[in-house]
DNA sequence: ACTGTCGATGTCAGTTGCTGTCATCAGCGT
DNA sequence: ACGCTGATGACAGCAACTGACATCGACAGT
């Protein structure tokens, strides 16, 4: 037994998470944040950078997720279909935590400096697959586009995902995105 | 005659800008801008929410001129035909300060605080361009998913048009961007 | 010319995010 | 037993940002 209780980081991610629904992002402080978890405050900031952060554990791990996925993806395959194969097997996994990411969803939607975190995170996931492509011998600027293409076309998928009644598959929203980009940019 | 030098959010955004090329974001306080500016630090934050808005002034008009620039397209364009165009014709106003452009993108690269609000102002005009897009009849999906293609377009575009030496001609770069993403999603 | 309103700015105090620094103390190897 | 290490606490301090109130030229109406 250590001298404090186990898990720190994760009592900060789920005190975080409950406060900011709770009362909302602006109105909760890192001081009340590290209280519920029975922290002190400048231990927060031993486990995040920032206020914001404690809600983007998970992008590492997506991250790195989508890139191995993306470099066993076959050779045959073309950048985009290869990109959106790795995000399809990324959306599999999401499917089973809907309730939760839904929750974290709306924190975000509801802050505009939340909505700045998680673009950058996706941009940064983007850019991780662009250098994948990269290494698989992709040009340049068709990698970029590739990847923002395919990052893009999960953003959209995703956001159906989440606001959409029932029960939706988002591999399949995720193959449907896809499509219709495929088609508008066809020409007619 | 007025009681004050005229213009104090010009000199603020000028002041801002030099002091953040001099000694980076971080290192420039609010306070020493207004200084430079010859007004008081509250008064910075009557012209500009935070410390890096000041460097976006432009991104209102620039989604503006977007906006109008899809509305006048022709209906005979595809959407993404359609959001393209609007860039173009935009890439060609730009063209002009190519010098201010590198030095503006050059301290925004620098900062991660200041990419994310970058990335902010170009997702919300995307957003822009997708609901100009259903007001031409253009279903949901597709209205989003050609505007963020475009937006992706012009940003990795951009992106060479910054970096490329010579004069490199930036509504050509986006053309060829264009190009490229349909021969990507054209399959092999 | 007088007066009252208005808009842009200054001043000041206060909250909060975040950082640097040093102290504490259980566990662990030697 | 001893010292090292790693996670935490305690405290001081800076800078971003906000709210409240004061100031004073410009300007309109009379």
């Amino acid at each position: 037994m250590g001298r404090w209780e186990p898990n720190a980081r994760g009592r900060l991610e789920q005190a975080a998470l409950e406060l900011y629904i709770e009362r909302g992002f602006e109105q909760t402080t890192v001081a009340e944040i590290a209280k519920r978890a029975g922290l002190a405050e400048r231990t927060f900031f031993r486990h995040f950078a920032d206020k914001r952060e404690v809600l983007f554990g998970g992008a590492g791990t997506l991250q790195e997720f989508l890139v191995s996925a993306l470099a066993d993806a076959s050779d045959a395959a073309t950048p985009i279909d290869a990109v959106a194969a790795a995000f399809e097997a990324a959306g599999t996994l999401l499917q089973e935590r809907r309730e939760t990411a839904r929750q974290r969803q709306a924190v975000i939607a509801a802050n505009a400096e939340l909505r700045e975190r998680e673009l950058i995170k996706l941009a940064s996931l983007a850019s991780a697959l662009a250098d994948a492509l990269r290494q698989r011998g992709v040009t340049d600027s068709a990698a970029s586009l590739a990847a923002e293409a395919g990052s893009a076309i999960f953003r959209i998928a995703f956001e159906r995902w989440i606001n959409e009644a029932g029960q939706p598959d988002l591999p399949h929203l995720i193959r449907e995105s896809l499509d219709e980009l495929k088609a508008l940019t066809a020409g007619k």
